[in-house]
DNA sequence: GGGTATGATGATACATCATTTCATTTCATG
DNA sequence: CATGAAATGAAATGATGTATCATCATACCC
């Protein structure tokens, strides 16, 4: 199933997921899904992509406790960029105002790079 | 009903809005309270927290784009600290991948200062 | 003033997302 | 082979969000 979120650059329903499962004949349940998509995060191998309902191949496993998306609002496509600065903000503001975090996500919505107007006259 | 929103220190579902809603006999339907929710996320009085599906009342209706949310894992409560790293952050690294920001949310759970363990021996 | 268009409000039903629950299968163990 | 724990499959239900349509108020035109 994760072949399923891999091939696609776009976070996945659960039920889109249901649905392009054609596993010869036999349709999964909602629930299977989201039992293995509970797996699939479980090993940092998914993500969920909460603004969405969503749910995204992670682009590398790392033992993180942050995650960072930028989200297409046209082609709906998402990014995960890997830079360390989102995390130290978040460790900033957390000090500053004496919160402990454990984990933090960020999704940021814009147009990628294949979305932006054409490279002519850019910023 | 913003006023709902403002009592509580903590997100509130939209069905829990409903429930409280004791307006003399009458009991809104979920649209309505859709509807209110909207307006108020359009004036920028009110945000959504995506990863609770619950709302709550913005703390300083600034014109911004972006918002920071500490939520609370023990209590429940969130706060939305002030501070610019984060918006900074964002604008580094979707600089860096050529992505054009718009809008972006980032949630922090962990623990507030209330439900950290007694001030004794932190780190 | 009376008729009518326009938009707000209210209510029902429905669509979507997620979980609970329970039956069934699998398979190791005595 | 019987038994029971754990994984899997399927159905029903709960939770969240939206579309549709009826109703009502107000503004405008005649």
């Amino acid at each position: 199933m994760l072949g399923l979120l891999l091939a696609e650059r776009r976070p996945l329903g659960a039920y889109e997921i249901v649905e392009r499962f054609d596993w010869k004949r036999r349709r999964p349940a909602p629930a299977q899904i989201y039992r293995a998509l509970a797996f699939f995060q479980a090993a940092g191998l998914v993500h969920r992509i909460a603004s969405r309902n969503a749910y995204v191949a992670c682009s590398g496993p790392k033992e993180e406790h942050g995650t960072v998306f930028l989200l297409c609002r046209d082609c709906g496509t998402v990014a995960e960029p890997s830079g360390e600065t989102v995390g130290l903000a978040v460790r900033d503001l957390a000090a500053a105002s004496g919160f402990e975090p454990d984990a933090h996500s960020l999704e940021v919505t814009g147009r990628c790079p294949e979305c932006r107007p054409p490279p002519a006259g850019e910023a």
